[in-house]
DNA sequence: GATGATTACGGACGCCGTAAGCATA
DNA sequence: TATGCTTACGGCGTCCGTAATCATC
């Protein structure tokens, strides 16, 4: 009767994937059992956490998913610490979004490899979500996370201790652009007269920045969810929207311009994660890639 | 066969106790229950994670049970704050340890029960642990906790989002010692005068700054275990060693003498922490203290 | 009406308690 | 030798799957 677990895991199933019977699958569970754990998990807090068709939190379901989450990671992160531990593995496994596979990195890499030739590196580029849960569990040493913000302000704020997160790069935005779009010859652009006009979104590419909430009352951007930059860039030069990238890969492609972002004073910032407890190996790589 | 909640619990129960019997008796569990948990947990991971007589972390329980108390007390937090969720009750407890219930302390609740007559607060003053723990769980609002550390430097991160702290006050510290003492002449002391000479321990008065470690080869330090400032000043007095404590609270006593702290610039701190979702009448409690 | 969540019910497994075994102070 | 952790074993409870029910798109 008290809350465990399995129960949370399946609750932020749920509420990730917005369907029991999805998480059921995922999780190897019938879809009555999956409706029993959520229900359990209700009873005990006695509040209702999810709104039933369409599949939807509660206020106390967004909070408990929040933390579950959370608590999950640091479960993941734990298993993974106490198994790795005194093993010194030279197989590396270095996890990345679409955006941080490239100069930067391959300036790292080569460095490591020269230092580390006997080390066998893996590169495995996914989404961002998926980085960091690889990250916790140990199936990868180290990932790069990337997303807008603030100059010099970390990205993302993880639990204490959970994970150590290095600067890698930060770089200029640029407001993509139809070649041929009336704003595509400005020096600059700043977000607020981009305010009514559409945008492409491309949450698996890179994360909507928050001054680019969701505009009430015009249409609904367009969800690209793809993992390619060309493919993003194909769609704003056929004139769907307008995207939010880092300059450098906007920069001479054909049909697109890239218009630096004035204001606000928005980056595009490359972070290395790894976890706490590290072995030799996996220093030496976060050294290399983050130059020392 | 999965790591679950209760195993974690028993596991830390174990850990802070040092004993499987006196943890069985704290949960309700028969010793061999306990037993079975850990010899679990230990199946799972593949690692032992106590020796037992004495019972003592391995490095891979150390480091799980590090992660675990974590994990535990965000649990706590969540379902105290799902279950709080939208209740803005007037009766509120705010928990502090023997050194936050002082002068600082009396003048902002003075504030609150000026501002709000109506609502009824309860101060209860316990051990620091213990004040954390109340504060997770819901049967606090709000906890005072202090600490030594370095000027303007937070005293506790805590993971992401669990609490957030206040500020409330930072005052000096001084070195307490008998009347008597050759050194209660000097107008400051610094510690490393102080290296070889005997201590009295008050963990759950204060807990002691890093810089005081142990003294190896020296006698162990005398251990109070009591939560007054009285009994500890006493036993200072009476030449059993010296103590560290915010200079109020040692001057103006008989048989010892508070000699400010010169070097290292320590200070003693107050900080009032609170859960992230709060009522009106939590934050107004807030305000009080920290004078809005 | 089809998709999908809930409820009913039965079986199997897991968890905990009792009791015996064993190691260490 | 006594204290305290471990192991053996059995019963009870819990959890999940099957299947029927209910609700919503």
């Amino acid at each position: 009767m008290s809350m465990e677990l399995r129960d949370l895991r399946s609750f932020v199933t749920v509420v990730r994937t917005g369907s029991f019977t999805a998480a059921a699958d995922e999780l190897g569970y019938t879809q009555s059992a999956v409706s029993q754990q959520v229900a359990a998990l209700e009873a005990e807090l006695g509040r209702r956490l999810l709104e039933r068709r369409p599949v939807r939190t509660t206020a106390a379901g967004a909070h408990l998913a929040e933390h579950a989450a959370r608590i999950l990671l640091r479960v993941d992160v734990a298993k993974s610490e106490v198994g790795q531990l005194a093993e010194d593995s030279a197989e590396l496994v270095l996890v990345t979004g679409p955006l941080g596979a490239g100069s930067v990195l391959a300036l790292g890499l080569r460095r490591f490899r020269t230092a580390l030739p006997s080390a066998q590196l893996t590169v495995r580029v996914g989404g961002r979500s998926g980085a960091i849960a690889e990250l916790a569990s140990g199936e990868a040493d180290v990932a790069l996370i990337d997303g807008i913000g603030a100059p010099s302000t970390a990205l993302t704020t993880f639990d204490a201790g959970l994970f150590v997160s290095s600067l890698v790069s930060e770089s200029a935005l640029a407001v993509i652009l139809p070649a041929d779009h009336p704003l595509a010859r400005r020096r600059t652009i700043d977000l607020d007269v981009m305010v009514d006009a559409p945008w492409v979104e491309a949450p698996e590419l890179l994360a909507r920045p928050q001054p680019l909430g969701a505009t009430p009352g015009g249409p609904p951007p367009l969800r690209y969810e793809g993992h390619d930059v060309a493919g993003l860039l194909g769609l704003v030069a056929a004139g769907h929207g307008a995207a939010l990238l880092p300059a450098r890969v906007g920069a001479g492609v054909d049909g697109v311009t890239a218009v630096p972002l004035g204001r606000p004073q928005l980056i595009h910032r490359i972070e290395l994660l790894r976890r706490r407890r590290t072995s030799r190996h996996q220093r030496l790589l976060v050294d290399a890639i983050t130059g020392r």
